[in-house]
DNA sequence: ATAATCAACTTAAACGGTTAAGTTGATAAA
DNA sequence: TTTATCAACTTAACCGTTTAAGTTGATTAT
């Protein structure tokens, strides 16, 4: 393997001290350089093919340009920790816009015999962008570590995190109000278990927030908490079955878990929208490839991961300054799982 | 910000030179060491907190324990790169195989204005994998620059790069072959068009055998060649739906246009699989969702991941010598979408 | 005419590790 | 007793950059 060319070459190449070199290529306006002579050196930088290692530079600036990613990973989803499409497409537009910006990102699962800290330390990473939740001791090691960090879709209040993130109790809001305009009065919800606290907590809220402002008293036995998954949803689409006249709409918190109830609701003999209406959450492609399509609330994550891309970029350039928190808008995107009733 | 400890804080702290703390960290078994000194050093690192940069290692010795991952970005999905659910299963089991090993992912779009084997020169990769196909410059390029790459699903022949793909063919085969034995003698296929060449390329001629090797044979129409997407799979629903009883079975090359033909059929009132059998290809976690569930070629997307991050890291680590090359098996996976007739 | 200023460089220390070569004192071999 | 060997270190060069602090010769101010 022939050698890497340095700096080192380049200097000789055009005749110049490694500083000039340097200097040059930073182009930092704090050194006067000669036309000619930033001419010679940019000659040499293409004959030689010239890339700057950025392992040394980090060392010596003690800044990598790298950005860490933190991805949950759940015991029984180990291998497929992202296949959740929300953390595809988040993860895809995050990187898009740190590559713009002239960052990389490093993914990384979260994972008991590696902690992201160390890894951070490690790779000197500038800073870390965390989706997920996670046990207050972790999330206050992170706090302890001093590296700049946002947090994605978190509830957690007492630390002070920059945070970028959705406003899930007006969503659930949305959803619910949605529903009741469209006259159903029996409505369900499927939720996730109480592990994922935050978010579906928030939209829960709204739900109910939305029944009890037109007056419809909470039935506790149509909020349905389980797994944020397919199978989850076909699991509630047996018990609805049960009680079919007694729920007309069913909103749940999740695509995924929509997609689960309609393919489950199919089974018994109960036809979307006409029997039930169903609304989802998320918006992620596969809201569009069932029949019916998902209606559904975008919580628009392609501007989630460009938003947190620019947060954290922005904390790290200093532009940003003080507790940054970010409320990425909702919209609902009408398909044709809901019928008015 | 306070400072970080270094090898440096670690040497005084246990009363030894820097070189010692070097040696007992990284044991090697050049050197020897007492262990009163080593326990020394370690209750030190561990006092301290102390993580090694990694910055420093890697320039000390040229190596980074950082692999690149190189994603196709098509012109019209810029934000969206892997955002198909192949791309993430992919990347989560290649990921989580890595890290296993100590090693880390640097993903990267592909993206004219930089070029990954600047990223790799840049950041010091040790080694590259490939997804998706790219002109011959570019592969003639990163074969110039000598990275260790291993490319993934390419027919590129003339090139001596390492990779791990399937039998396309032979899934095609088995694929259609399953149809046939099912009774189906007028089977359609849609399929990507010549861009994403080699794979698709190679499931249209196991296609074409297995229809021939039955003595049926093959007729132009019934081969349709689009996009890779949802949309098509719709598109060509239109089509079929004109010709309804000149097809019984299609056999989409990607799951995710079974979807789209599922629904576009559906639009037509054609029935799946009562009055057209769909076979799928690659099942994702999105064959399972629809209704009916698609029955698909297993292409075990999650041993491909781990596969790649085997031979790169086995490459890297000279056990693996010579050119590699390994090919993942497939099952079908029988589900709802083909019925017997 | 002399000093001060300045453009356009170069020198060298520093970043945080690795590692070949050197040192030292103790033990074994001759 | 002298010499060789060896365990257990330490010294210092090196990896490829950045950058503060020189240096130098020309120009400008006094």
């Amino acid at each position: 393997m022939m050698k890497r060319v340095g700096i080192k070459d380049v200097a000789k190449e055009a005749g110049v001290s490694i500083a000039t070199v340097s200097y040059v290529i930073n182009n930092k306006g704090g050194q006067t350089l000669s036309e000619e002579t930033k001419e010679r050196v940019w000659k040499a930088v293409n004959q030689l093919n010239y890339v700057p290692n950025l392992s040394a530079r980090i060392l010596a600036n003690n800044k990598s340009n790298l950005i860490g990613v933190v991805i949950p990973q759940t015991e029984t989803d180990k291998e497929f920790m992202f296949s959740n499409p929300f953390y595809s497409e988040f993860l895809s537009s995050l990187e898009y816009t740190a590559r713009k910006k002239g960052y990389h990102i490093l993914i990384s699962g979260t994972n008991a015999d590696e902690n992201y800290i160390e890894v951070a330390k490690k790779r000197n990473l500038d800073g870390i962008v965390i989706l997920g939740v996670y046990p207050k001791d972790t999330l206050e090691e992170i706090q302890n570590s001093k590296i700049p960090t946002v947090i994605i879709d978190s509830y957690i209040k007492s630390y002070h995190f920059n945070t970028v993130g959705t406003d899930d109790c007006y969503a659930g809001y949305t959803a619910t109000k949605y529903l009741l305009e469209k006259g159903h009065r029996k409505i369900a919800i499927v939720t996730g278990s109480t592990l994922e606290k935050g978010v579906n907590q928030e939209r829960v809220r709204g739900y109910e927030d939305a029944l009890s402002e037109s007056g419809i008293s909470l039935e506790k036995r149509n909020v349905y908490t389980g797994t944020v998954d397919f199978e989850y949803g076909e699991e509630v689409a047996e018990q609805i079955a049960k009680r079919k006249d007694e729920v007309t709409a069913v909103f749940c918190t999740a695509d995924i878990m929509a997609l689960g109830l309609l393919k489950g609701l199919n089974k018994y003999g109960i036809r979307v929208p006409e029997d039930i209406s169903i609304m989802g959450f998320d918006n992620t492609f596969i809201s569009k490839i069932s029949t019916p399509a998902l209606t559904t609330i975008d919580q628009n994550i392609s501007i989630k991961g460009e938003r947190a891309a620019k947060m954290i970029i922005g904390i790290l350039s200093e532009q940003l300054k003080g507790k940054q928190d970010y409320i990425v808008p909702i919209e609902i995107v009408e398909r044709e799982s809901i019928r008015e009733v």
